[in-house]
DNA sequence: TCTTAAATTGTAATGTTTATAAATAGTCTA
DNA sequence: TAGACTATTTATAAACATTACAATTTAAGA
C-alpha cells in the first residue's frame, strides 16, 4: 500500500481540523488500497471484521467529510449507489456496460472544453467529469465463446 | 412545440412494437416541450392535472421503455433522483453547483477520446458522457451583490 | 489528567425506484 | 365493428440507499 498517500491524506485532514479516528483511518486506508471503486456498503462490509460495531452512518458521514476536504471523489453512475474514488492523478473511467468493471483511463484533462464552456455559457467553471462506456475484453470474449 | 420531434418519436415507438397510450404520448410531449431536464417526479406532478389517476409507476415504467428505445437519456448526477433528457443532437451539460441550473453546451463529440480509450483499454467503446460544473452567472451576481 | 467539542452509534425516517397482482385498454384479426 | 389477446396501467407494498437525530463515546489540546 501507499503509506505516503495515506500520511498525506491524514495530514490534510489534520490541517482542516478534522479528527483522526480509527474508523476514519481504516476507511481511508481501504479507499487507497482497494484498486476498485467501492460503494459505501462495500467499505462497511470490508471493515466489519475490524470494527464490528461501526455504524453505516459512520461510513456515510466520513465519506462526506472526505469529499468535502477533496480527498475523494463521488462517482454517480446509473446504478443505485454511489461509488467513491481516492483522488490521485487526473484520470477518467471506462466502464463495462455488461459486467460493470471500471478501468482507469489516463488522459490529459480537457481544459479546452472548460474554457469554451466558460465563453459560451458565462459560468465560472470549476471542473468536469467524463465517463466512457463500452464492453470489456473479457465480456467480449465470453460472448464470442 | 416540435410536432416533428414528437411524431418521429411516436413512429419509432410504433416501429419497435411499443403501444401508444395517452400517458406515453403526454410524457413524451412533456419531455420534448420542457426545456428543463425533469425528474420522474417532475413529470408525474406536471401531468397530474391531465391524468389524475396516473400512477408514479407508469412514469417510471415508460421512462425505462423510452430509454431502452433510445428516445431519452437518463442523467445521474449527484443528487437523489435521475433526470431525463430527450435525445436530439449531441450536446453536453453545464451544471451550476449552487442552484442546480443545467445549461446545454453544444460541442463536437469527443471521438478521439473514445478511440484512444479503445486502444488503451481494449474495450469496445459505445459512448461517453461528460458534465461540466461551475457557478452560473445569476449565482455569481447574487454573491457579489 | 481533564475538559470540551466533535465523532460514533443505533435507530428511525426519508425519498427514490422497483415488484406485484388485479384491472384496464390498445391493437390485431376476422 | 366485435372479440380476443396481450401489453399497459394502476394501486400498493416492498426494497434500497442515504440522511436525521439523540444519546453515548472519544480524540486532542490545555
Amino acid at each position: 500500500m501507499s503509506q505516503t498517500q495515506l500520511n498525506e491524506a491524514l495530514d490534510s485532514l489534520k490541517d482542516t481540523g478534522v479528527r483522526i479516528t480509527p474508523q476514519r483511518h481504516a476507511i481511508l486506508e481501504y479507499l487507497i488500497d482497494s484498486m476498485s471503486h467501492p460503494t459505501a456498503d462495500d467499505i462497511y462490509k470490508a471493515l466489519e471484521g475490524k470494527f464490528p460495531n461501526m455504524s453505516v452512518a459512520t461510513v456515510y458521514n466520513n465519506l462526506r467529510v472526505f469529499r468535502e476536504v477533496g480527498l475523494i471523489k463521488e462517482l454517480t453512475y446509473g446504478d443505485s449507489s454511489s461509488r467513491f474514488d481516492f483522488v490521485t492523478t487526473n484520470h477518467y473511467h471506462v466502464i463495462c456496460q455488461n459486467c460493470g468493471k471500471i478501468v482507469d483511463f489516463h488522459y490529459p484533462g480537457l481544459d479546452e472544453v472548460e474554457h469554451l464552456a466558460t465563453h459560451v455559457t458565462g459560468f465560472k467553471i470549476s471542473h468536469h467529469r467524463m465517463e466512457i462506456y463500452g464492453e470489456c475484453p473479457d465480456c467480449s470474449a465470453k460472448e464470442a465463446h
